[in-house]
DNA sequence: CCGATAGTTTTGTATGATAAATGCCGCGAA
DNA sequence: TTCGCGGCATTTATCATACAAAACTATCGG
């Protein structure tokens, strides 16, 4: 279709989650998530973090409600706000997870997920192959297409893997597997920062993932297990070769 | 140490989350995981909510920043709070399990927390062999004894059997594991539910766990990896008696 | 020594007011 | 007619304030 003129542009359009709760969350997030208050101390009271952060303690208390939606606080009159033990926090939440990378040392954080990358994927690329729908092989064929198509090392390439993955992930269709999307999203993301700062790059990369979609498609279980095993190896491989 | 007398009862003990705000994130909740209201629609706005509840617009607003903690929803000026994308729910999440668990076939719920377990568990095992902490084991064991000591198809069976399969969980020594952790803790109450309520029960319960045990101390993930998927293949095999 | 009770601190709820974001409609110009 | 722009209306976002409820602490009386 033609494109129009640009549109004026917008207003400083300010991205969905930077209203003064949203930070109020993120900046009392990190600061359990770096271990500034561990599990079970007492965070400081409602009117202080206002303080701290200029903002009314309506504010806070929604930011603090959403924290207590990601299972990192419960708070209770004249007690105060008490940060819950570790196995509480939703690890997998996207916020949660991106304050967890920012704590910690990236390496270790990656070799984390992959070590759960490789105990889930081949699972769900068995079920997958199993019951894979038409239109959710369909998915997967167009992201290894798009992986395909593009530049290696670019942002597109980890975009289109990662929906490559989303798609195996999706075509399991056991909807408690989708959470665990976010920890390939982290753990591409993070690789990818890796690879390009190393300079190394997974090399069967391509044809590792065009053996996946084949074993789908084929809907044999134990190849698209084998070809996703293969897959990961090849990506620890070159993790391994970043080791200094 | 010798236990003094009982305390005075304590006033009502109203549990932890039924303020006037957790309530509403409940009612909303559920019905946003009934399909109430679907991924894409948009939800009355606060006033409204308030009404229904009878409730201020502050409670509300609490309330809805607990489900935007939990994926369930974003809100912006002028639109109103809008269902998001199935995939973006932490349903690994307690409040959005139990909601789910209300909303769907008991059956089928089950039966795909199962399907988790089969491809979680025997990795986390293998890993747990390798890397078990002294401590760990001892937590490991102590659930088993709990289990040998506790009538068969009692509360106290499912606590201990409860404990421990997470403590196989945090034996595995990776924290992203740990979430996964409700999935057990919901599959179990299930399946209590189910195995009483159909009359039939795992027979080799207790030993397939001692084999647990067993390969973990031994250090021998291959053995592990086994004993859990027998012991999983005995779960399964009890369920499928329960077909109709 | 115990137990009830009053006091104090902190979160929980309500109310009302104002700011900011943004879809929508209508007016006017090309 | 069509397009752009400005104002209007609606809804969330934030603030300020007041009071209620919970739960720990200390105190006082038996």
């Amino acid at each position: 279709m033609s494109q129009r003129r640009m549109k004026p542009v917008r207003a400083p359009q300010r991205k969905p989650g930077s209203r003064v709760h949203s930070e109020l969350a993120a900046g009392i997030g990190r600061r359990i998530l770096d271990g500034t208050y561990p599990p079970g101390s007492l965070l400081p009271n409602e009117a202080e973090w206002g303080q701290i952060f200029g903002a009314s303690r309506t504010a806070v208390r929604e930011a603090i409600k959403t924290l207590n939606g990601k299972g990192l606080l419960v708070s209770r009159p004249k007690i105060g706000s008490r940060v819950e033990p570790r196995e509480r926090w939703n690890l997998l939440d996207r916020d949660v997870m991106a304050w967890h990378r920012a704590a910690l040392d990236e390496r270790t954080f990656l070799l984390s997920l992959q070590e759960i990358r490789r105990i889930l994927e081949p699972g769900a690329a068995v079920l997958a192959a199993e019951r894979a729908s038409p239109e959710q092989l369909a998915v997967l064929e167009e992201a290894l297409a798009d992986m395909q198509s593009a530049a290696v090392e670019s942002e597109a390439m980890v975009a289109a893997d990662v929906r490559f993955h989303l798609a195996l992930l999706a075509a399991a269709n056991n909807e408690f597997l989708v959470p665990f999307g976010i920890v390939i999203e982290q753990a591409l993301a993070s690789m990818f920062a890796y690879t390009t700062s190393h300079a190394v790059h997974p090399e069967q990369l391509l044809p590792l993932h065009a053996e996946v979609v084949k074993a789908v498609a084929a809907r044999s279980p134990e190849a698209a297990r084998r070809a996703v095993t293969a897959l990961l190896d090849d990506t620890d491989e070159t993790l391994r070769a970043t080791a200094e």
